[in-house]
DNA sequence: GAGAATTCTTGTCCCGGATCAAGTTTTCCG
DNA sequence: CGGAAAACTTGATCCGGGACAAGAATTCTC
């Protein structure tokens, strides 16, 4: 508890979102947030808490999902180090449709409501810049919704593997960033029949799985499967 | 072509969105109006076309869908009067992710993206309603990607039916914005099976269909079909 | 490093809803 | 009004992926 307010400064400045904002609005908005370091498996919020603010990861891992049948949860989204979460519902009367859980030990800061909306008000760029956040997650949700109504499930597979693919490698490798059980929900499998997809893409010569790394010899012929299969 | 301009500003001033714009923006917006009048079944504009401005709905009906396997094609959205769309690709460098078609001859109003950030930079009102207006669209998203994730076919159809039903009459009834078919891609479900389940649903007494229009005998029946069957 | 808890795999069975194929009814237009 | 085109219904069949179960491999944790 030495000096959290220059930390929380410098953060700041570095989450994209807030890159170009300049001095004044920064300390304000820096004195409206919290810290919180939720610790793997703990709720940030639930589904149906109101918002008051929204959430930066410094770092870690936030996955956001929603309760389904018989106890289960169906995986919306993984939040990632430099994201953040929790924007929209902060501008309507709605309580979070999501849960968030951390996955990982991680370092949130949580911007509050009222400060955000006074360092937008004295900079129009900070306004847009949240405007095209919202665009970017309203985006991905059609592309997900996309996914799930076109595709099959070895489809969406293949694409999710191919959208993550590191590049530059010779062998291009893909690190799946959580357990098979939460991308098998983020890609509206079972986890049983995630592995089976996973073995039969294995079996085909098109991947190599050893635990979370995944190896594409030939990412050409992975890419072919697409449209196919 | 007499009057356009003062068409123009009195449609603006009475879309939610604009509603609280005060004088100097509101002409400056309606200079970047431009109207549109599609016919029935006419394409305002394709997936992967650019944008440089959103749409508002004066009146008629705007289907968002995006084409899927076999030529065929799944409803994301259906539009109304008073509402907008297209607003969230205009601030992004992306193409439209999806294609919109008028489902009824229509009135448009294209709102041009330079007029629209020149009285948002001015009216930090403006940009919070829209930042209110993605936020809802981003919700009923969610919303309705839990509906397909964890509800079955009928679950969707009577949760359809509800939310749509018209309150206040003796029998309560429900007149379907739209053909069988748009509304059954709009479900996620092939016409046959939206078909089937109104049948179903008929026969059990729960409703009774006369065309397009859908009446509900017992309200609180058909609800306790939502979390069971 | 042994036992427990979790995660992952593999097998079997089954069902909801898609697909294909005919009808039937309604709507559209000349 | 009459014929064509859409929209809607009904039937038969099929299959992807879910549910359940039981075993193998990992990863905590003490």
């Amino acid at each position: 508890m030495a000096r959290p307010q220059l930390d929380i400064r410098s953060l700041l400045a570095h989450v994209p979102l807030f890159r170009q904002v300049a001095e004044p609005q920064l300390s304000e908005l820096a004195r409206g947030c919290r810290e919180l370091r939720p610790k793997r498996g703990e709720m940030i919020f639930q589904r149906g808490d109101p918002a008051n603010g929204f959430y930066i990861v410094a770092h870690g891992q936030i996955k956001l999902a929603f309760p389904s049948a018989h106890g289960g949860e169906k995986v919306v989204e993984i939040i990632g180090a430099g994201q953040s979460f929790g924007e929209a519902v902060m501008f309507m009367e709605k309580p979070y449709p999501v849960f968030a859980q951390a996955l990982v030990d991680s370092l949130l800061l949580h911007v509050a409501k009222g400060a955000l909306f006074q360092a937008m008000d004295s900079d129009p760029g900070l306004a847009r810049k949240m405007l095209a956040g919202l665009s970017l997650r309203l985006h991905s949700l059609i592309h997900d919704m996309e996914t799930y109504c076109s595709l099959s499930g070895t489809q969406r597979v293949v694409g999710y593997l191919l959208q993550h693919e590191c590049l530059g490698q010779p062998h291009a490798a893909v690190e799946l960033p959580a357990s098979k059980q939460v991308i098998a929900s983020r890609l509206n499998l079972t986890p049983e029949t995630f592995s089976r997809i996973l073995h039969h893409l294995s079996e085909a010569g098109l991947i190599r799985v050893e635990g979370r790394r995944i190896t594409i010899p030939d990412v050409d012929a992975l890419r072919r499967h697409q449209g196919g299969s």
